[in-house]
DNA sequence: TTAATCTACACTAAGTCAATAGACATTTTT
DNA sequence: AAAAATGTCTATTGACTTAGTGTAGATTAA
């Protein structure tokens, strides 16, 4: 699983809308400015989440995006898949994006096996794994740091 | 870390050398047709393996490759931190290729410690295996579908 | 109505991937 | 010494992906 900046940005746009989450809706401009993310890329990047059914919008003036969902119910599994596919780092060992690889005996690839070994590592994380697991974390690492005033979102 | 066909093919081209690590050694074209791997491309990777120091070849009417090192001393992540660049999802957790990233505080970044965790454990699987642990799963592998008999339980 | 916001589609510059091409160098065999 | 089989090296290419930008339009609160 490599991130492209899409999928860092995607993330880090949840994490903001997680922590807002009891809020109505996060302007992009807002999570754009705090996050260091191009506005007019993360407007294809929330609009792709939206279509994923992770955020839903609100148009006009008073528009922005929320999630769609409690952010224990929304996997970074789930959302990595929408934005990058595969999280396997060959495809002939993913779940959820298989395809045949080219080696002679797929069965038998000894490289497959360790690589299925490496795809169960990562999978079991970002699978338990949820925003309001990354929300939990950012206020954790935030306490640890002990410098309320400016807290980053 | 996702792997691209050059580093699947780099693996693959290494378990050959390795299961034939005794021999002196192995032509291109040999590996080229058991893995099916294009025979000018596996030229270029190979290349790239000699200048990394993992194989070694021999020129003229018996020439080929041959491992430069015995198996156990290469590990897989080597191989690849060498053909593909950084083992971890974000390069602001690599060790070996970190990049600063655009995040506002990196120190406090909820995504980057999840992105960490699975960096470590990818890390820890393909730093610990080396091309002679790749042929032996590749042998046991040949064992299981050769005599299925044994493994009924 | 107006201004702020999201929506939609198209476009592009730069980079990467997976080869392919072609000339060249080296070595063994004859 | 010549021939043939191999590796070496540099360059190029076409398809694709990435990370955006551009432009125009739709929606809504005030």
């Amino acid at each position: 699983m490599k991130l492209s900046l899409r999928g860092e940005y995607a993330l880090r746009a949840l994490l903001v809308l997680g922590l807002n989450y009891k809020q109505s809706v996060v302007r992009i401009q807002t999570i754009s400015q705090h996050q260091n993310i191009p506005k007019r890329f993360l407007e294809q990047i929330l609009n792709d989440l939206k279509s994923a059914g992770v955020v839903e919008s609100k148009r006009g003036v008073a528009g922005g995006y929320r999630l769609a969902r409690p952010p224990a119910d929304i996997s970074l599994a789930s959302v990595i898949r929408h934005i990058e596919g595969a999280l396997a780092p060959v495809s002939c060992v993913s779940e959820c994006f298989y395809e045949k690889c080219s080696c002679p005996d797929e069965a038998r690839c000894a490289i497959r096996s360790v690589m299925k070994q490496a795809r169960d590592a990562v999978v079991g994380i970002v699978e338990k794994l949820t925003v309001a697991d990354l929300c939990e974390r950012a206020r954790e690492l935030q306490e640890l740091h002990a410098n309320p005033v400016d807290f980053v979102i």
